[in-house]
DNA sequence: CTCATTAAATCATCAGATGACTTTATGAAT
DNA sequence: ATTCATAAAGTCATCTGATGATTTAATGAG
């Protein structure tokens, strides 16, 4: 790391393949070439070679498959959070959301005032429908929306993990947007404040599930063709 | 698609050393066993050790010297990013929690097979129930079996969330532990099990909020007081 | 063309050996 | 007794070679 006077191989392989990494030698999902040519190519053992290899896919720049080869995953240097999350399916990461989504309408329920509501009423009339145009623009909104959702619930360790999924989120939304998954209309949207404002967190608990259902369905049926 | 289940014994190791530093096994500073006696601890080769103590080391948590020894740099996670959510309160912690667990339980339930069920039964057993003792030794126990129902949801997002929150769920347990806190019983945890044997998402969705409702009710209670 | 089988490629893991470096033990000189 | 150079032991760093597990590509029969 720090130590530049002293130098062992492993670190140097590490350094020396990160940078071919990040200045694009090879492209993302481009496979490495095998253990064995590496260690010829820098001229360490192989064993040094999956230490470095390792490492790098630790920090989500690489990833290794048995029987196939090495593959990266990333160019730049991602926070371990969002490599994380990159790592996961999007089916994962839709369920983790579910989960999410779901208790924090619970607490909403139970902690609902009439400011809040109203609040929430706001940022899906200012949400919309995607027709066409910025895409970016409206994931942005979308994602606004179901934050405050959870901001709803009271509950700071939520928002926190939401706001470290929120970047690979967005990603896919936009990613996916017009694709074969079915983005809930508003009507969908709306339920949910609806049934938040109701008071009764099985009421909230039902419309969120209702609301990831058609989206979880067709990724299954995605998983499964 | 079982990813969970295919783990390599490298990330096997990284997992029960980081636990072990964690735990404060070795404090900062101390010296871990050589090389030749990790390996022979984990029954796997020196490489493989080699490999994760040059992974923990990248992280922060180790440092290695040649001809003198493995050292303990760090016994918290020196990268969380969510390091924002250990200032959490405590029952914003087990909201959030609960919102993995429940949601984790209904994908067990959904995707749970003879052999996860025989493996959740075992830890289980592990587990035992707290009568003195070691405090971290028990814990440790306890998050093993939590992780497990975790990983029975074949979700991989919501393992990276939870092991992200696992050294400060660990505190909150430990804290909770002989406090006024009620500590779910052997039989508790049992239900849950029996719940995601089941095959019904229902369930295993009420047999977590059973867990959970006492614990939650007595941190209400606690606030207000 | 389809599909099961085989072969090749590649990572995962192990075992053993040697070198480099650090720490400790040793023992002679003062 | 203290100091200090030297030897010895302990430990990580690295290399070499081999075998198993898994995936991918090639093959060939139908």
């Amino acid at each position: 790391m720090q130590p530049l006077t002293k130098t062992n191989l492993a670190d140097t392989a590490i350094a020396a393949i990160r940078s071919e990494i990040v200045s694009k030698r090879w492209d993302i999902g481009e496979k490495l070439p095998n253990e064995t040519t590496l260690s010829a190519m820098l001229s360490v053992s192989r064993g040094t070679i999956r230490e470095a290899v390792r490492v790098l896919a630790s920090q989500g720049f690489l990833e290794t498959r048995q029987g196939s080869g090495t593959y990266v995953l990333s160019t730049t240097d991602a926070s371990t959070p969002l490599s994380m999350a990159r790592r996961a399916s999007l089916r994962d990461q839709f369920e983790a959301r579910c989960a999410l989504d779901v208790e924090a309408a619970r607490l909403a329920a139970l902690r609902q005032t009439p400011d809040i509501i109203v609040e929430l009423r706001r940022l899906l009339e200012r949400r919309g429908n995607f027709e066409g145009g910025d895409k970016a623009a409206f994931v942005e909104r979308d994602l606004a929306f179901h934050k405050a959702v959870i901001a709803a619930s009271g509950n700071r360790a939520m928002v926190d993990i939401y706001d470290f999924f929120a970047a690979s989120i967005a990603e896919t939304i936009e990613a996916t947007l017009g694709a074969e998954i079915p983005e809930p209309d508003m009507q969908a949207h709306a339920d949910i404040i609806d049934a938040i404002a109701t008071g009764e967190p099985a009421s909230a608990d039902a419309a969120v599930r209702r609301f990831m259902a058609p989206i979880l369905g067709a990724l299954d049926r995605k998983i499964l063709s």
